[in-house]
DNA sequence: CACTTGATTTCGGAG
DNA sequence: CTCCGAAGTCAAGTG
């Protein structure tokens, strides 16, 4: 990884074209050849970049930048597609570079599937009496996340997301129109389940007769950890 | 902004656990306080970050991380939620500090904005006697990006996208539902336009009688420059 | 391979 | 301020 301290202008030209006046930036190069331009602000994204694969020439200044003070030009070119970066360098106050090696990469706990676990194990939060029929209930146009019977013995289909969003709905209500085909599962209702739902989630579920709960991820751990230490 | 690069590994706990494990890295930390740690490949999203407002410390390492080899940790902390970030340095191969100044931005040009405006300026572009009615109609589902009127004087909804994928068409399709209950809108019909429609929402699209648009950012730039020399 | 879905999404605009 | 949609989204899993 090569990182760069340097006084510059930069010029994006591909699915939008983009700008950056003349500043001091930090210049990262990494390994693959991609570059990222980072301000020394704002959050994680860098201000302009240049996604793998693609390749960097550095060029020799036209008459008319060297009269402005460029000392180099960097042209990054994409593999695949027509994006083109162009990072036109004045003055350079570091330059460095690093062997890093290949990372482990990231291990990850707490999407989705936690989500989806914590709630099965607990199922009685959706209301007394319920119990669990099956996670990941298989059909033709995809696993339903919970299946379970409310305390009348009807069926309940699950649909978890982390935020509940329109398109959750539309999921559930597709898996709901499938099942309740079926003679031996009919009636079957819907509980949309999330973390988080959108108010405009909200009315498009209630308007179909498909229930809303809003899932307390802590809450449900915390059952989960004193259960645990029971045992 | 701070450079480091250094071998190191790093827990976060916060919205989600995540843990990398030791290997040389580079870590950022920017002027706000917020730290990236990216390796030396990927996207421009680096392995871990934590987001400004946060505040690091730097902390003694215990007997046992001293014996694991750990000869500094940065503990850094979100100001306003308990996501945590812990950095656990073994080796630092370089470290060096830079000013940078505040960056004076990036200048965006050719995003659905600009489409959108475009397209209502030059609304005859849909069809022969087209008249805008507003851009941004709002309803309880959600603004309308273009409501107009066709040459017969009916209502038309356009949905504008910049690459045209079946969401878009499902988002249309909800406003046509809603607006087609309100007697005094009535027949609406729907206009999909976009830079690229892909194969897959055009035909869902046609399916519904929703006509396609491919629209041409430079030509309809082209006429907005040359109704601008007019003037 | 293309397509779908989630993300510690981030970012910007409107109400 | 919050809410909501777009992103040069990226990346992982699946058919």
């Amino acid at each position: 990884m090569r990182v760069v301290i340097a006084r510059c202008s930069v010029d994006y030209v591909g699915r939008l074209t983009a700008h950056l006046p003349l500043a001091t930036r930090l210049l990262m190069v990494k390994a693959d050849g991609s570059v990222l331009i980072h301000s020394d602000g704002g959050s994680y994204k860098p201000l302009n970049w240049m996604s793998p694969p693609c390749s960097m020439a550095q060029l020799d200044p036209t008459d008319d930048e060297r009269e402005e003070g460029v000392v180099a030009v960097w042209s990054v070119q994409h593999a695949k597609s027509e994006d083109r970066l162009h990072v036109r360098i004045h003055e350079i106050q570091h330059d460095s570079s690093h062997d890093l090696g290949v990372d482990p990469g990231l291990v990850k706990d707490g999407v989705e599937a936690q989500l989806q676990a914590l709630l099965a194990e607990h199922i009685h939060t959706l209301g007394e009496g319920y119990s669990l029929i099956r996670r990941e209930y298989m059909t033709a146009i995809g696993p339903v996340d919970i299946m379970c019977r409310d305390s009348a013995g009807a069926t309940v289909a699950v649909e978890i997301k982390r935020r509940g969003d329109i398109d959750g709905v539309e999921q559930l209500t597709r898996y709901l129109e499938l099942l309740n085909r079926d003679p031996h599962l009919a009636p079957v209702t819907g509980v949309f389940a999330a973390q988080l739902i959108k108010p405009q989630a909200r009315v498009l579920a209630e308007d179909r007769g498909i229930r809303c709960v809003t899932l307390d991820y802590e809450a449900l751990k915390g059952m989960d950890d004193a259960e645990a230490r029971l045992f």
